[in-house]
DNA sequence: CATACGATGCTGGTTTTTTAGCATAATAAT
DNA sequence: ATTATTATGCTAAAAAACCAGCATCGTATG
């Protein structure tokens, strides 16, 4: 059986574990600075214990201070949060979901981008075969 | 100014509101119903008056019964849900989203999707100009 | 009519979350 | 060496969330 992660995180343990997924790994000063809300700074670290204990976050110790990551790898939370939406929004339609996808930033992508998400859908199809 | 939707969430209604966005629109039995680890049925009627009270969800009265709805269209909400996980987990690259998106997927796409795809990006290139 | 059913309004209490404060240890600077 | 700074460990308590129960009202059914 894999390792267990209680999955339930209140509200600010949800913000305080996607400001490490941001940053990857950070101590309990930077997530306070990155907190839009803040608490203080020993709340910061009282949540960032608990967070330990849920087995949601480790530690490494460098030089005086904690140094803070999560247990379960970036790529896989992402996959979690993606399969969620799609469920929640998409009726768990890919399709819908990036053209959302593309709605929400086809301004901003360049034609090299572009040229590439062809070349992923042309990969796709050949994989499916 | 926009109309205030008081944005925290506890955990609890977060899921609630996940149900509704699912459904489009609920009875207090129906989002009972959906809920993974239910309360009583009091206990959910009291979140939704508070979702209510916060402004994020609207009831009409039918026959006997409120039926609730989101105020915050799905659309929209699920561009700021979108928006919030290219931010938190992709470092806001769409290209990377889409393309973790077409790999949770890959298998369960068919040809015509995967066409529609091309198009769309094919349009995306198009505006761009 | 009356009574069973299914809904809402409201209220109080328990549990969880969130928070700050204080004591202590290590590091760096004067 | 002393002192200032910046960590952590721990604890208690304020605040918020969560929940269940009871009273009430309307509708339908016998």
């Amino acid at each position: 059986m894999a390792k267990e992660t209680n999955a339930k995180l209140s509200r600010r343990e949800r913000e305080i574990m996607d400001v490490i997924y941001r940053a990857g790994r950070a101590t309990a000063a930077e997530v306070l600075d990155q907190l839009a809300d803040p608490p203080s700074y020993s709340a910061v670290r009282a949540l960032l214990r608990v967070l330990e204990e849920k087995g949601h976050l480790r530690h490494e110790e460098e030089g005086p201070r904690y140094v803070f990551a999560p247990t379960v790898p970036r790529a896989r939370a992402r996959q979690s949060a993606l399969r969620q939406i799609l469920h929640t929004f998409f009726d768990g339609s890919t399709e819908q979901a990036v053209a959302a996808l593309l709605d929400l930033s086809s301004a901003k992508l360049s034609d090299e981008e572009l040229d590439r998400l062809s070349r992923m859908i042309a990969d796709a199809r050949k994989e499916g075969r």
